[in-house]
DNA sequence: TTTTTATATGTGCACGCACACATTTACTTT
DNA sequence: AAAGTAAATGTGTGCGTGCACATATAAAAA
């Protein structure tokens, strides 16, 4: 008995009564091909189910696929470095199949910088970029210049609606948030205050904040628990006043849980309370970030909300070499799963591979 | 600029003075070579990182592989019928590769069935076996004839560590059980009484519960919390006791919570606490089945921890075809993350592809 | 030495596809 | 009608590997 035994070019051709030049003009619409030969071609298309076989695809046009990921400098923030491990990993997967991919950092901080990074990349007429546009208008005038190059470019971590990608990669933002909220509110019997905290050294990726900020507030107000009050602080880490602000928030006795939208600012904010000493508030922040770990370990952090940076840089390569080499195409839009970290399943997060 | 160049069987054989086919021959030890090239070759190959290349060896080689799954019954169990959807999966994307997915479902309840589908895989002679164990002792000789067959075969679900499979994929079912524990936990000041639910038709399983159970226990032992009392109780859903049970159980008004250690206990449970319309206790189960994503969007069950049953499946055959086709080795343990379900992020869970 | 036998080594084809190039066909221009 | 031109179609080669088979070399038997 044959087993998978799948239909080749050969046997389209063979039916169409063509030759499988013929047909490999059709299936990649090269043109030159006559109104007649095409017919048959698409007839037989239609009736069987044919699907290339990849392996051979990639063996037989050995090209050389550049890649280039435009992101902010790995090794200013360890949020980024984790993006960034997500990036060689793919890097190293894919090398002995001709896959490059280049890393163009930019400056967290710095718009100039960003704009700069991104017109580098262009001139360098990569096949696909990958990146992550924490800053929202300046993005914009890059995604121009990629279109205008014609080079397809998948984004990550945030999402621009009026960038037209092959695909975005990245959370739910608003229901993140709402997750914060439903775990926060969780065994919360008695009135009680819940802080926002917006931490952040600039405004750059507000909008990513104060999506999940929304969600988190929304969550609140749907459930209607009027005993609940929700203050929010806006933090700069850098500033002076920052430590005394968070000494002012924690002298609040109502005050039962703090939800941090950002990763860098959860550590900060768990440092400040373990300072403190106030063993009784709920805490929520993000990421699984060695620093945050270290809180989450000790029990100042009660759960983290994990975003998967390296596998959402992972799969942005991915999603690209599919577009490239495979010319399967990608999904519009992958939304990772919400996962929540506690003390108590982290490891199992942190031994397995990819997940 | 040259680019992801990589070394080539005629690259080593050029270097080491030798043909194609002597490189060959040593890299796949068929012998018939003789000490002086050997030497040759093997000097080349410890200064250079040759790494074949897998699309090539794939396409080149253009060998059949045979995997039987055996599975408890889908058609009767939607835990086992999601691990199905995993290996249908596998089936449809390895199909066009050579690779066949033959599913041998035994009866979940009787063990004799179990023995006899065991040896009718081994009649058929697959290439690679990949097994649920859940029956711990009937599955031991059915290793034997594995290993006497010389059949490499992949564990999942359930870890037996008398098999020495070529891989083992599930989770920490002690750390699974110690979740369980901290999400009950969680917010509970006052004393209270907490139940742990060991629903089952059969005990045939029960190694594997019993490990989650222990884990529930051990958390709230090692944080000591005295004021908590954890009730243990053997449930039959089969036995017209059940619903008294049930019943008597929650009428206990200490009791705050129920952790119920199968998914399809978790289903069970939950509608008898809807039925008893008391709404202050949490519960806590397993799986994100649609019985029990039924409950959870009602809010009477609070937490799912998924075991991804089709993923795990998944990767089972994964692992079974990269080293069968692929030669690659594969890791002897993959403990999947433990993932925390809820009400607010099981959309994101159900809605991406693959995670 | 010639033949046999065993062992060692090299050569060539197949896998399915992409792509360059050769060839054929249909049609226009001289 | 012959030559020229463009479009249509077919053929052949390479990608890197595995494997079958052909050839070369050496030692043993005649």
């Amino acid at each position: 008995m044959e087993i998978g035994k799948s239909i080749r070019i050969k046997d389209i051709a063979k039916l169409a009564g063509v030759s499988v030049g013929t047909v490999d003009r059709v299936l990649h619409n090269r043109g030159r091909v006559s109104e007649d030969a095409l017919q048959k071609v698409t007839t037989v298309m239609n009736q069987i189910d044919y699907k290339p076989n990849l392996i051979a695809r990639t063996l037989g046009s050995n090209k050389n696929y550049r890649i280039a990921a435009l992101i902010p400098d790995p090794t200013l923030d360890p949020y980024w470095a984790q993006s960034n491990l997500g990036i060689i990993q793919a890097q190293t997967e894919w090398a002995q199949y001709g896959v490059i991919v280049d890393t163009f950092p930019f400056d967290l901080y710095n718009k100039d910088s960003f704009h700069r990074i991104a017109r580098a990349v262009v001139e360098e007429h990569p096949d696909g970029i990958l990146i992550a546009p924490i800053f929202y208008h300046e993005s914009i005038p890059a995604f121009e210049l990629f279109q205008e190059a014609e080079i397809p470019y998948v984004l990550f971590n945030t999402n621009i609606h009026e960038a037209k990608p092959i695909g975005f990669i990245g959370q739910n933002l608003n229901q993140s948030g709402r997750i914060g909220a439903q775990l926060m509110m969780l065994g919360q019997h008695d009135p009680a205050t819940f802080a926002v905290l917006h931490i952040d050294e600039d405004v750059h990726d507000s909008v990513h904040l104060l999506e999940k900020e929304k969600g988190f507030r929304d969550y609140f107000q749907e459930k209607s628990k009027a005993k609940f009050e929700i203050v929010d602080f806006n933090l700069n880490p850098h500033q002076e006043a920052f430590k005394t602000q968070m000494i002012q928030l924690l002298e609040n006795d109502m005050l039962k849980g703090i939800y941090v939208s950002t990763s860098k600012g959860t550590a900060l904010a768990a440092a400040a309370l373990e300072d403190h000493g106030k063993k009784d508030i709920r805490m929520i922040g993000y990421d699984i970030l060695s620093e945050n770990l270290k809180y989450l370990r000790s029990g100042t952090v009660d759960f983290l909300i994990n975003q998967n940076p390296k596998r959402q840089a992972l799969l942005g390569i991915s999603h690209l070499v599919n577009h490239l080499m495979f010319k399967k195409s990608t999904p519009p839009m992958d939304l990772f799963p919400l996962e929540i970290i506690t003390q108590q399943n982290v490891d199992s997060y942190l031994g397995s591979g990819i997940h």
